[in-house]
DNA sequence: CAAATGTGTTACTAGCGGTAACACGAGTCT
DNA sequence: AGACTCGTGTTACCGCTAGTAACACATTTG
């Protein structure tokens, strides 16, 4: 029941799990979503059963190593949104802060995007706590808490600032992976254009000739 | 040599291929995404291999099944698109053309846009259908073009039609799929709170007090 | 000293996607 | 008729995966 036993012990089953994390970051990096448990493993210098023992299973790996990163973005992504400057400059540097990050690390974001995908029948049955897809719902969440301190948009407020939320995340998630498959453009031109979409551009638009009357 | 002998047995040969595909479209609404092939083949009252002989790999039996679902529903859409009526009217009707397909079968469209479900590594060499999810990206494509057809746009019409369409698109996924699992609203409001969203309310929204400086 | 605890191993299960080898039936060619 | 092809179906297998049991070693704690 000693204290000092459980912490020196703990202290040291952390610095372990620092590590293990890690190499598994390592190996995503490297393999993409499709990284094994086994190399993991082995890129730890150890066999599974340890890091089944450490996280529980692939799920519990694959949370903590997402709570990392999404943290980390989350962290820049705050960053960006609370600087102090116009609404169309902020706008712009958090979809910019995104992308850079997504264009930087690709595979990891494309392993935080793609939810727990189980082998086994296990995830169906009973998903308590991990059910969330976690880094767009906490990011739209998030955007949503944002906009709705912010922003005055009368009685519905609450609604559309979650729809909202969520709404702006996706657009930025989905042309972010697009922009990254196809490089069609540069970032800043990309940037730009999405902010323009949410400035009210495409209800400015003008028809073109033999438009929407036909 | 003969083309009756070759259609009449390619006739079969379809038929069994729409039967197939059928079974498979039972199994994976029943058990969602992570349909096994085994499943799907005792589903259909056979054995494994003649999946593979149709179908080639999973991937095949994917991409022909999501094609189905695709066709269809990007039919849906492209006669909400193309009402003849005024510009909110239509998207408003695209919007909720795609919550209501969702909202009918959600399995379905769960997976059509989750297909990586990393298996052995033999994915990983030919990626005929690897992308995150063709559904999204032929919606994308689409919108794109409808938004460069009618809409004038100045110089760059063809870049922002394309950034637009992927954007439009992922916003109305991501929302509708945070939708589908919380059902915080109707699907009406959801689909006027989206439409304000692409008619600017965002950059027309005043601070609240206390707002941005702080 | 002994008990407990974290670290590590080998060896295994069950299920997956995918494939070879073989067997049967129905039309076709000579 | 007999041989030949071709589509349909099977069983049995491969290599891989996630996940687990059982056992061994070191260290700290009572």
């Amino acid at each position: 029941m000693d204290t000092t036993q459980r912490t020196e012990q703990q202290r040291s089953a952390d610095r372990r799990r620092r590590e293990l994390l890690e190499a598994a970051d390592r190996v995503v990096l490297r393999d993409g979503p499709q990284a094994s448990m086994n190399a993991i493993a082995a890129e730890a210098g150890i066999t599974k059963p340890i890091l089944y023992r450490h996280f529980g299973d692939k799920g519990g790996l694959y949370a903590a190593l997402a709570k990392r990163h999404t943290d980390a973005l989350l962290d820049s992504l705050r960053a960006a949104l609370d600087a102090p400057a116009e609404r169309r400059e902020r706008v712009e540097a958090t979809l910019d802060t995104y992308l850079a990050a997504i264009e930087a690390r690709p595979q990891v974001y494309r392993f935080l995007m793609h939810p727990a995908e189980g082998g086994t029948a296990a995830e169906q049955g009973f998903d308590v706590g991990k059910h969330s897809a976690p880094l767009l719902r906490r990011m739209g969440e998030e955007l949503a808490q944002v906009i709705e301190d912010r922003l005055d948009l009368g009685p519905e407020s609450q609604r559309l600032a979650r729809v909202w939320g969520h709404g702006i995340v996706g657009m930025m998630h989905a042309a972010g992976d697009w922009w990254l498959g196809e490089r069609p453009c540069s970032r800043a031109e990309l940037v730009r254009s999405l902010a323009d979409l949410l400035w009210g551009r495409l209800a400015a638009a003008g028809d073109r000739i033999g438009g929407p009357g036909f």
